[in-house]
DNA sequence: AGCACGCCGACT
DNA sequence: GTCGGCGTGCTC
């Protein structure tokens, strides 16, 4: 007799733990560790992931496992153990960490169905009921579960009328399709040809199909429609074992009807063929080491990714390459489809939960080398590895920003180190954090310093607005900035207009008051949406109309602030009317396959101005661009963010990249209130080596990352004064258990004090050695357990943050 | 989480 | 005397 013990798809702190099961007989050897199976669980079934087969158990009453769902493991022992890890990094439970590894179309759905037990009882049941099993013996319970009371139900489930039955769906299934192939050989099949009579004028048609073609299989509909034939002629073939008729897995292939340019690797210039050698030196040697790969924008990265990437499919191994959402363009993915064409998979958030599913199960298949994605690829089931990239190795979306709160870096790691391969970080702005760790050695630094080709990077003119302001130019551009998208116009090149959204909304005020219109249930105020003339709050949903008179003073004079694109997009047409813009925002770019249609008809030259926010920043590749404006720079670096200098840089620097990468030089202009900032100053000088001088100082004064960790516990409730005490509870359970040297900051109200609702109160520790950390928050969250059940008490940790919103 | 069980007040 | 409210505890 054989055990499992499995860890079940309920999300709570008293079931984060395994619970064993018997494998029935038929399932003694297939069941692996790694595999998901369908257990019952109290009342219902729920779906599990065995993480250990064994030969006994200490639990006595022990259940059977209902079902298998995998005949090979969906996690690999690796992911297993990473699993084991990211829980206790995060904090999260395990079910979270296994299924954050796995496509969302893996994930179960439940059902509860109400069966009538016997025709017969119909008259027996309570005369509610009757009417709904009127045709049929079954009912789903949420099409009910508000007509009737529950307890009726409950009372005929116990009088065994009626059963209540749990069932597990899979979210998305496999796409199958069905194939007709010949079950005969070539001669048999002639003969059988030869015996057929002139009557069975179609079935002649269909063998000899299959006489004359190559194929032996293809897909039933393909075949129907070439030889125009009905469904019974086939039916009869397969009835004579001529035929067969099999269910085969397809791939959704969302690249499918696209070809891609076959590229042949490029000479590699001085530079990227000195920063390489090292990389396939660690190839060679299958040795662990993280590269950080520091090359300015158009320093060519890319191609010393892919033939990095060449050398580790040589030897017969896997690749990761993650690259930020934004910027996983179709331009991105052409380069690596063009080079590895289809032993690439890509994994990104445009495609639908199906195709996502089919790119992994590709992976999971080893039918492709490769995996180009976002965060979540980082966690492609390859059991060779040879190599993980992560691109643009700064950007905030490596971290995501709900449970598991994990860092794609810190799992490249991992995995890099398990596997015994390089990891290489990419960026022209490293993260700070990074940086450091090549001053130390840590990690090994790979520099580019120059664009390929020699190109300089493009000039950049700082603008203060607060001159412009004080000249009388109250637009939202300065007169430099006009002059230059009007020469541009006139020699017939484009441009490129940067709008920072972050830090920056489009709040109401009136401006007798000066009252700002904010959310009923947040402390935050409301964004104006001019689609749908409407309020909205961007973290509970609430919305309301625009008011027409101030609700404190009644005046008349209520409008809103901030900029939108379109707002923007009108006020150039003001100023430029023949100027022909596109416009990338949320709005224009929501529908499937609208970013790239867009970006193409800039491609094409069918526009002058490409407007847009944060999805321009990167990754724009366009040889007729000569003008890059940023509209508001420093949005941003009011926020209470202490990265806030940070990524200020690393924008600027980034936009700026998008002007002259090729034979026309560039100019880049960047409009500011706050023109002697540091960060605006060093971006426009690409001087990124004392920038990183400067704000390390900065974070060493605050004890702030590189030289502290850091780790934010925010705890809400619906009462501020719960909020508050919990808090303070908390921060002085730290301050007894954590190290003396550790800063406990707090209890201090949230950024945003209330988010739906409820209050929100924070603890942030900063850490240089605290070994029992993680022991030490997990006590306070098993302290509270009872209440974060019961009372509405949420505490959230977050190791790492990125903000501390 | 989601469900059953059980204890207490309000009702036929 | 029963119905239904919610607090408590368990799920292999």
């Amino acid at each position: 007799m054989k055990f499992a013990s499995v860890i079940v798809d309920v999300a709570a702190m008293q079931t984060d733990r395994e619970f064993d099961y018997k494998i029935p007989e038929q399932w003694q050897d297939a069941v692996k560790p790694g595999m998901r199976v369908i257990v019952p669980f109290g009342p219902r079934k729920v779906q599990g992931f065995v993480t250990k087969v064994k030969n006994d158990s200490a639990f006595e009453r022990l259940k059977n496992i209902s079902e298998l769902l995998d005949l090979t493991p969906c996690l690999t022992p690796e992911l297993l153990q990473l699993g084991d890890w990211l829980t206790e990094k995060t904090l999260c439970f395990k079910i979270s960490a296994f299924q954050a590894m796995l496509p969302a179309a893996m994930k179960a759905k439940y059902e509860k169905i109400i069966s009538l037990i016997g025709r017969e009882k119909l008259s027996e049941i309570e005369i509610l009921l009757q009417p709904f099993f009127e045709k049929r013996n079954e009912l789903n319970w949420k099409d009910i579960e508000n007509e009737i009371p529950i307890s009726v139900i409950q009372k005929e489930a116990a009088k065994q009328n009626l059963e209540i039955i749990y069932e597990v769906k899979q979210k998305t299934k496999k796409k199958m399709l069905k194939y007709i192939s010949v079950n005969v050989n070539k001669d048999e099949l002639r003969d059988y040809y030869n015996s057929l009579t002139v009557q069975a004028k179609k079935q002649k048609e269909i063998v000899h199909f299959f006489l004359q073609s190559e194929q032996k299989s293809i897909p039933m509909q393909e075949l129907l429609s070439v030889l125009n034939c009905s469904a019974a002629s086939v039916k009869t073939l397969v009835k004579k074992d001529i035929l067969i008729e099999e269910e085969r897995e397809v791939y959704r292939d969302p690249y499918e009807d696209r070809s891609f340019q076959k590229t042949i690797p490029l000479q590699l210039n001085e530079e990227q063929e000195k920063a390489i050698v090292p990389i396939l030196e660690a190839v060679n040697d299958k040795k662990h080491e993280v590269f950080l790969m520091y090359g300015v924008t158009g320093s060519g990265k890319t191609e010393v990714y892919l033939q990095s990437i060449e050398k580790v499919l040589n030897e017969g191994k896997e690749a990761i390459v993650l690259v930020p959402e934004i910027s996983l363009t179709p331009q991105m993915v052409n380069r690596f489809k063009g080079r590895f064409g289809s032993l690439v998979a890509v994994l990104h958030s445009g495609l639908s939960t199906g195709e996502k599913y089919d790119e992994w199960r590709k992976i999971e298949r080893k039918e492709v080398k490769v995996v180009v994605g976002a965060r979540s690829a980082i966690f492609a089931p390859f059991e060779n590895l040879g190599m993980i990239i992560i691109d643009e190795e700064h950007e905030s979306s490596y971290k995501q920003e709900e449970n598991p709160r994990y860092h794609a870096r810190d799992v490249a790691v991992y995995r890099g180190n398990y596997h015994q391969c390089p990891v290489i970080l990419g960026s022209a702005t490293p993260t700070l954090e990074s940086f450091a760790r090549a001053s130390k050695n840590v990690y090994k630094l790979l520099t580019l310093a120059d664009r390929v080709n020699a190109r300089s990077m493009p000039a950049v003119e700082i603008v203060d607005m607060r001159e412009e302001l004080r000249t009388g130019n109250r637009t939202m551009f300065s007169t430099n900035l006009i002059e230059k998208l009007q020469d541009r116009l006139a020699k017939g090149e484009q441009s490129v207009l940067f709008l920072n959204r972050r830090g920056y909304s489009s709040f109401v005020m009136c401006r007798d008051c000066g009252y700002v219109i904010q959310c009923a249930h947040c402390d935050i105020s409301l964004t104006y949406h001019r689609f749908s003339q409407s309020l909205k709050c961007h973290y509970c949903g609430h919305e309301e109309h625009m008011p027409t008179k101030c609700p404190e003073c009644e005046s008349e004079h209520i409008r809103f602030f901030g900029t939108g694109t379109q707002k923007v997009e009108e006020e150039i047409l003001k100023v430029l009317p023949e100027a022909r813009i596109i416009r990338m925002d949320v709005d224009t770019t929501s529908r499937k396959g609208a970013h790239e249609k867009l970006l193409t008809e800039f491609g094409e030259g069918r526009a002058d101005i490409l407007l847009g926010t944060q999805m321009i920043a990167k990754g724009l590749d366009f040889p007729n661009v000569t003008l890059v404006g940023v509209l508001t720079a420093d949005t941003m670096l009011n926020l209470p963010d202490f990265r806030a200098s940070e990524k200020t840089f690393q924008l600027l620097t980034q936009v700026s990249g998008r002007a002259g990468r090729h034979e026309l030089p560039g100019e880049v202009v960047i409009q500011t209130y706050t023109p002697e900032h540091y960060s605006v100053q060093l971006a426009s000088q690409y001087d990124y080596n004392l920038f990183y001088e400067k704000e390390m100082l900065i974070r060493k004064q605050h004890s702030y990352p590189p030289f502290y960790y850091l780790s934010l516990v925010t705890i809400s409730h619906p009462e501020v004064t719960k909020a508050a005490s919990v808090t303070e509870q908390i921060v002085s359970f730290l301050r007894r258990e954590l190290s003396t040297q550790t800063i406990i900051l707090g209890p201090v109200a949230s950024p945003i004090p209330r988010i739906k609702d409820r209050y929100r109160y924070q603890c942030m520790i900063k850490y240089k050695r605290e070994k029992n950390l993680h022991a030490v928050l997990k006590k306070v969250i098993e302290h509270y357990a009872q209440q974060i059940a019961k009372d509405d008490l949420i505490i959230a940790m977050d190791l790492n943050p990125n903000t501390l919103m």
